[in-house]
DNA sequence: GATTTTATTGCAACTTTGTTGCATTTTAGG
DNA sequence: CCTAAAATGCAACAAAGTTGCAATAAAATC
């Protein structure tokens, strides 16, 4: 309940009113390392009477803010997670997303910078502007 | 129709027995540089009356069988393609999905292999198998 | 070439994920 | 406290994909 005020404060910095279901939603996300689906977030605000659409509107809402990115998981469906912040608190917007083959867990991780982005091999006319780079393997809670 | 033989032969190689479906969607998927969806590919062949179903599962075989791969576009939906083949007619599985950001079309790309994977920063316990680059930007057709 | 075996196909019904329209409620600011 | 604007809940809908099952087509054996 402490954390509430800062969350409150920051949606506000954020443009946006300060709503009980964007708290909730926020907490849950600020409480995972772990990329978190539409049913995920449902499951874990049980209890709280939180319409799925409502639920739906608020992810986007948080990422058209910048508070939030999405993720194609594996099996087609969006996986949600706050951006990753740097030790100077600042957003890390070039990260990579692991993909656990076991557990099927995504996570956002920085990445070193400075391997150079691959590029397309004499193909011409291709712009590159922004990567992903999703990495398959085991996570440490399946190692 | 001389391609057929072809295909024939080449599904008799993967060990799957040889129907005018899989003739037909092999046959699409081999003339197009970029990944298809579902849909995209039961529009190029209408008049065929292929079911949807007997599609996906068509599709699916194909990917147990080590024949095509399927992608995830940005609206959430697979899209399939062959496993881009080399000069000297080998299968690269390192190779880069390019996202055209006007049209969406998704490119296979093979990539310049010197660049080193970018490795998880100071992150422990995460064991990386197999990667994807996602790469965006415009692509030839809408330059 | 006909027969048998086995895999593939088409169809209907269903599930999951996500969207739209609209009436009601909540928020922020004066 | 009052008001305007935004957020919410509900019902209905749409798209993507799956499952079970009976009918059909491929390929192996004779
Ligand atoms: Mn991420
Ligand atoms: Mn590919
Ligand atoms: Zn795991
Ligand atoms: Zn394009």
């Amino acid at each position: 309940m402490a954390r509430n005020k800062q969350y409150h404060q920051f949606l506000r910095q954020c443009g946006l009113k300060v709503t009980s279901t964007r708290l909730l939603v926020l907490d849950v996300l600020m409480s995972t390392r772990t990329a978190l689906s539409h049913s995920d977030i449902l499951d874990k605000t049980r209890g709280s009477r939180l319409d799925k659409v409502t639920l739906y509107r608020t992810l986007n809402t948080f990422i058209t803010h910048g508070i939030a990115h999405k993720v194609a998981s594996e099996d087609r469906n969006w996986l949600y997670a706050l951006h990753p912040i740097d030790r100077n608190n600042t957003v890390r917007d070039d990260h990579a997303h692991f993909i656990c083959d076991q557990c099927e867990r995504i996570y956002c991780l920085p990445v070193q910078t400075r391997n150079s982005m691959p590029a397309p091999e004499s193909e011409e006319g291709f712009v590159i502007r922004t990567h992903e780079y999703r990495l398959h393997g085991i996570c440490p809670q399946c190692h």
